[in-house]
DNA sequence: ATTTTGTGTCAATTTTATCAAACATTATAA
DNA sequence: TTATAATGTTTGATAAAATTGACACAAAAT
């Protein structure tokens, strides 16, 4: 990430929930940092910033915790999945674009 | 991220729907990249490689675009939260540890 | 059909994340 | 209670990400 200040208050929030999330799967399935770290190919460092709810780790080294935990990678699927705002704009909107246009 | 080859192509998969997932909800929106962007706070290079699902993005990037595309940054929450079996792993442990622990 | 503007994509440079290796701290096990 | 091992945390070096600016291409508006 380039700097923090951009980053809003809510969006702060929302990592640090998602963190805590991951490091809960982690403790429920009795697994050591070590062993996620190893399994997920990423330092204890790394680890520790995504249970922390660092902004600035990779998505992949996300996936690949989640990978690690077991099963966990799917969930990053639900981003963005089930738009409802979105389509419903889109209904307003008559036909799909490929591009944005304005207006 | 560190390399590739240990992006399993199971979760380059994920990675490449969640992107495009994310530019649909950018189209239904009727919103250019460069908008994005400009909310976001991010280069339209960064956008495009979120779009694209490239495991190299921090998360905080796509925090930021969820969330300029409108409240879509709840959708984060949804990762590891619904944790079927690791509650089911927890359950059959009994109590439950701050720390994982061996056997 | 022509023009406009959003998009795909590259290379070079700057900025930042990731790592390794410590050490301190604290929850459990014994 | 003491010992043990998991976790929190820092630092400095290096690998990698994010930016800028450029250009060609393509979709949609005129």
């Amino acid at each position: 990430m380039k700097h923090v200040p951009a980053m809003s208050i809510v969006t702060e929030r929302v990592l640090k929930q998602m963190g805590n999330q991951i490091k809960l799967a982690r403790l429920r399935r009795n697994m050591p940092t070590s062993l996620v770290c190893e399994r997920a190919d990423i330092s204890r460092m790394t680890l520790w910033q995504i249970e922390k709810g660092s902004p600035s780790v990779s998505i992949g080294s996300y996936a690949m915790v989640l990978q690690a935990l077991g099963g966990l990678e799917d969930d990053l699927l639900l981003i963005a999945k089930d738009d409802v705002l979105g389509r419903t704009l889109q209904d307003l909107g008559l036909k799909r674009k490929q591009r944005a246009r304005k207006v």
